[in-house]
DNA sequence: CAAGCGACTTGTAAACAAATGG
DNA sequence: CCATTTGTTTACAAGTCGCTTG
């Protein structure tokens, strides 16, 4: 069992010890897969669901009503009262009518799908209602299905595919102000898909009656099968689960290249701090940026097309408007303040004090130019990348996040953990350290519109909990008092019993407190994403073992797939 | 060096499933 | 047992960054 055991290690992180990888860039030697799974085709509405148009029932082509539905189900959402969204779907819609249609339906305002969107409800409704059994064929239908298409052959591991299925077509939601919401996503078929497997595999047989755009048979890339979108024109790719070889390899170089950076960090920042009294304009703005997001964690902020995508920014693509300086502010000086929409038009909202050079520097960029022009106008993302890489080897801006995130989840968990703690204690404090670096790279979420009452329900429980807990005690101090006075064996026990109950509820309620406390201080903030995406698992993995806390508690079992490669690595005395 | 493409990571929202309580 | 709440998974949009091309 050992020996299988270490050569399934062996096996899978064969080239973590060995190189990294291939040496010639290429990702697999072998590659053997189905291909994707189509969204299923569009089912014609029942005859007695109808569209109105001006108050008239009207009959719509397939096609017409087919992407009407998609408009139909969305009435609750938001979405369609915005102004661009019913702009760009009408536009649209109005390319997938027949001329009759066309001619006949001018305005969205006269439209009523209600009847449409009450159907679908209803079918919604329908679901949720069916039997257990009904529901378990469904199961099983879909569990063959991901069996049969949801893994792959790569090089000598079946591996789970992230994404089998291809995007069924719908109306484009874009996030924030984006100028394409409400545009149609047309519906993929075999024609645009570009398969990629090696040609020694039994290759994905198209759909009957169909053909793939291409097969080919590209190493060098990771990805199964792909086709262009029609919102942005950007390639969508089909790849493997995060649990994969190949992606937890390039999770874990990911981490080791933050490592380097932690050993070269003082230099770098003595570097930057150096370049902020350059004589060149270009180098300054660079090394003022480059502050920025080692600071304060920003994302690099690679130029945007306008009027392609909602109007967000990163740390190079700052303008005038973003920040606000303050020579003196309440007790501080040389205050700045960040009010920017970054990645999914999320608010960074930010006031920092920060180093007079910095500070008479950002004066000097301001210098002459209007709100909505660049604060970095000599630099960019690419020309930061170059320098960067000539800092260290394999050194990017996003480095930097990846490098903060997981130092001050370290240094944090050092300073927050105390050993005598019990179990879900310590797990508070472990949230705490990841609640520091969601702050950090502003990782923030709308309060869940229940947070209030389920607070409330939460503090009735601790009440429960609390009187449940008087009374125990009270129980005890009688039972103590009956042994007083008889001290017999059958009293003896009752107290034992009686202060066993005392120490169990005890416990409940002091979860129940953390649980209560744990989430007060989650109510804007969204740890996921920095557990899943900055923090060396290693980390968390040492935490556990050093504190004999289950892994289980920290990772749920998807984590614990992805970071199956920390979990076997990692050692109680795990240094990142 | 700007523009655009391609491949990959990172991010939130929504759907779904499991757990909990009345 | 069902309805509600909470946790997990999926979907897919939106970033980063390297490379090519003109």
């Amino acid at each position: 069992k050992i020996v299988l055991f270490l050569r399934k290690l062996f096996n899978r992180y064969h080239s973590f010890l060995f190189s990294h990888g291939y040496t010639d860039g290429s990702k697999w030697r072998f590659l053997e897969h189905k291909g994707p799974v189509f969204a299923p085709p569009y089912e014609p509405l029942p005859g007695n669901v109808k569209f109105y148009y001006d108050g008239k029932p009207m009959k719509l082509s397939a096609l017409a009503e087919e992407v009407a539905t998609f408009f139909a189900k969305m009435l609750d959402h938001e979405y369609t009262t915005k102004d661009i969204f019913r702009k760009n779907f009408f536009k649209d819609w109005r390319k997938e009518m027949t001329s009759e249609e066309k001619s006949k339906i001018t305005d969205l305002n006269k439209c009523n799908f209600s009847e449409m969107n009450e159907y679908f409800k209803a079918q919604s409704e329908a679901r949720k209602q069916m039997s257990k059994e009904e529901k378990q064929k469904i199961k099983e239908e879909n569990e063959r299905l991901l069996q049969e298409y949801g893994f792959c052959i790569m090089d000598n591991h079946k591996e789970r595919i992230g994404n089998f299925r291809i995007e069924p077509p719908g109306l484009f939601r874009g996030r924030g102000d984006h100028p394409k919401m409400g545009m149609l996503k047309r519906r993929i078929r075999p024609e645009d898909i570009i398969i990629n497997c090696s040609k020694d595999s039994k290759h994905p047989k198209p759909p009957p009656g169909t053909k793939w755009k291409e097969v080919r048979h590209d190493n060098k890339v990771t990805w199964l099968a792909s086709w262009t979108e029609n919102i942005q024109g950007s390639i969508k790719y089909i790849m493997l689960n995060p649990s994969s070889r190949i992606k937890g390899e390039k999770d874990w170089q990911k981490y080791e290249t933050a490592r380097r950076l932690k050993k070269c960090v003082d230099r770098i920042r003595n570097q930057y701090r150096d370049d902020w009294k350059s004589k060149e304009m270009r180098i300054r703005q660079r090394a003022v940026a480059l502050y920025f997001i080692d600071k304060l964690a920003l994302r690099a902020g690679n130029e945007k097309e306008e009027g392609e995508t909602a109007d967000t920014v990163g740390c190079c693509s700052l303008r005038v408007e973003h920040i606000k300086l303050y020579p003196k502010m309440d007790d501080q000086e040389y205050v700045v303040e960040f009010d920017f929409l970054g990645k999914d038009s999320i608010r960074y909202y930010n006031k920092i004090p920060v180093e007079k050079r910095v500070f008479k520097n950002l004066q000097l960029f301001l210098e002459n130019k209007q709100p909505e022009d660049d604060l970095f106008d000599r630099l960019n993302t690419s020309i930061l990348n170059k320098h960067l890489q000539e800092l260290m080897d394999g050194l990017t801006a996003k480095v930097f996040r990846t490098y903060n995130a997981s130092i001050t989840l370290q240094q944090q968990l050092k300073e927050l953990t105390c050993p005598d703690d019990s179990i879900p204690a310590k797990i508070l404090s472990y949230n705490r350290a990841n609640r520091a670096v969601a702050i950090l790279c502003n990782h923030q979420r709308a309060p869940p519109k229940t947070f209030e009452k389920s607070m409330q329900n939460l503090q009735t429980k601790i009440d429960e909990k609390q009187n449940q807990l008087s009374a125990a005690r009270k129980q005890l101090k009688a039972a103590k008092a009956d042994h007083k006075a008889s001290h017999d064996e059958k009293s003896k026990k009752a107290v034992e019993v009686k202060r066993k109950a005392v120490q169990r509820i005890e416990e409940q309620l002091m979860k129940l407190q953390v649980q209560a406390t744990d989430r007060e201080e989650n109510k804007q903030i969204a740890l996921g994403t920095s557990k899943l995406n900055y923090l060396d698992p290693r980390i968390s993995v040492a935490w556990c073992k050093k504190y004999g806390i289950p892994i289980e508690k920290i990772y749920n079992k998807t984590q614990r797939e992805k970071f199956a490669w920390a979990i076997d690595m990692a050692e109680k005395d795990y240094e990142f």
